[in-house]
DNA sequence: TATGAATGAGCATTCATTCAT
DNA sequence: AATGAATGAATGCTCATTCAT
């Protein structure tokens, strides 16, 4: 009776344990169990446990993405869109009680010399940093020059608004976001 | 011809190993190697791994809050002081490789149930927002509201660009944290 | 495409392998994957990991015995036969990177009990002993019993030269065991 | 009432598991199940079981050489000291019930990189060598040139009687090496 | 106060083999 | 005849902590 396959399954469990308890506090003697797989049929599908890690990220970076575009698109405009994006962080955040970003929260405690999973997490905010500024190069209102650096600016208040929340878990700090946001797009 | 008493060269050693390293990627064994200190010895001085975090957060906050003011004590005005604020960002993180916020890092991967750790992470970043408050609220240009918002986006334009600038081992983040400081501070 | 059936292509590779890196180095995975057998279609070709080494060493003994008696045919006498056979081991383990006798090699880190496979190896080693005896016994020089008894000497430099060429990695035990024949052949 | 320390407790344990076992047959719980050791009290004696492996040969080194003079030792003569030294053989052999020799047994089925443990055999079988060719020189009946080789053919017969002994479960290989050890040091 | 020795529980990973199709 | 998926048991090793002196 079992719906999801191997792979499926330790993703799944995976991505769900890495997410709320943190990459280092989970072990894989607990994803194999949560996701009731034998040991070895995990290994048979993920090559190590930073294997997983990265298709974790490369999961969620999909989802994550597509979320946030299909969150603002009812605005009608690139400026209000990018406005609507802080909104999308406190929708988000508050259901998963102020755990953060995956991609900041996994980066942060690795050794050093971990560049496949650290490359990840600079995918996936590169990546960001694209959508952003291509939301707003086509606002008439600012050169080129200007756009760029507003959505670098924007960038800045959405990973401080994620990691304050975080540490604080309080919706605060993403309505300061939000309001900074406002103001950059908003006062030339 | 030891100099240093067996508390401070572990929390000394800790310090340096918990921020270069990272908590996780930090062992009992590799401090007690490199301060040269028995392990029971360091046990007497401190209960567990957990408490030397706490030492070494509490002190890291007091060193790095002296710092930051230190550093923007000869500009003029407290907007300038503030806007000066990410060129200690700057110079601090070009200094240790944007290994980004000690504070921060420890606090994201970290068991769900470790309060006293995360405890000192929260007290350390509600001193610095106390802190950067106290700059704007004698700024006249701002009501009291006023100076408490914008107090609070500066301090995301903080957090985000230290995280953003360990992501990207880049200085950009930091100057776009910036370049919106200066916005917000004198587009009223 | 594939020229060889599953069986032979298994057992060609694990030959080799086990030959080469030793049988408790070679993983049945590694194997298959060298073999581009799948593990089950393995598995229905050879009971076990043993039973691939005991097809392995009786393959080999074959082999060696048919190379050995050919590399000295051309000589004369078989007392001349015998001493050119050390110049065989030389041409063999030189080729070979003195990886030694396959034989020697999987028998003595092999659990207590695995008769199957130790059988193998006291096999080869008997038919080596009756080769070399009966090379000694039409030798008109020696009466039977003298025979036998040069024949077991012949052959204990035989397995020393072996052994000891792979742990120094040398040709000078083998040379050292060629003189040794010699002096018996014709010291009478 | 433990008489003795973990150190000597994994060392003994490990050295007869090794021994009569073999490396690869031999893990490291059955080493410290067998102790009476916890696993981390054994790590913090050997940093791993190549450790204990190097340390196992160093001792069996010391004490098999030992054992060797010491047994031939009421022989008035060097030559007959030299033959003596296969009833050593015969008199070890038997009582490990043709086991072979450690250092040849362990070397044959590592990793081919393991330079630790193989550097270990190659220097035991080396210092062997050097006593053998020591007690050769001083035969007043060979050159210097001719006791050198001398030397290394019995040391040809001592290694290929242990392995064949050990594979034929016997002593005639034994026996041989020894008739054969006779004849080269007393046919001119 | 100081310490070397010891520990149990846990880590990620690999093994040869079998099952279901 | 052939195979991809799955498995339980074992591998060597590290962890933060405590004991006995």
């Amino acid at each position: 009776m079992k719906r999801l396959s191997v792979h499926e399954r330790v993703l799944e469990t995976a991505s769900k344990l890495f997410y709320t308890q943190g990459y280092n506090q989970t072990g894989i003697n607990q994803i194999i169990q949560e996701a009731k797989v034998a040991k070895a049929s995990m290994y048979q599908h993920f090559r190590s446990k930073e294997d997983i890690a990265v298709a974790y990220l490369s999961a969620r970076h999909i989802m994550w993405i597509e979320d946030l575009i299909n969150f603002v698109s009812n605005e009608k405009s690139n400026t209000q869109k990018l406005i609507k994006s802080f909104d999308y962080l406190i929708h988000w955040l508050e259901e998963v009680d102020f755990r953060g970003c995956g991609f900041q929260n996994i980066f942060v405690d690795l050794p050093t010399d971990n560049y496949k999973i650290k490359g990840q997490v600079q995918y996936h905010k590169n990546e960001l940093r694209k959508l952003v500024q291509s939301l707003i190069k086509t606002e008439s209102q600012f050169s080129t020059k200007q756009g760029e650096q507003i959505g670098d600016e924007i960038l800045i208040l959405m990973e401080g608004s994620i990691i304050l929340s975080q540490i604080q878990k309080s919706i605060w700090p993403i309505q300061a976001g939000k309001r900074a946001c406002q103001k950059l797009l908003t006062n030339k």
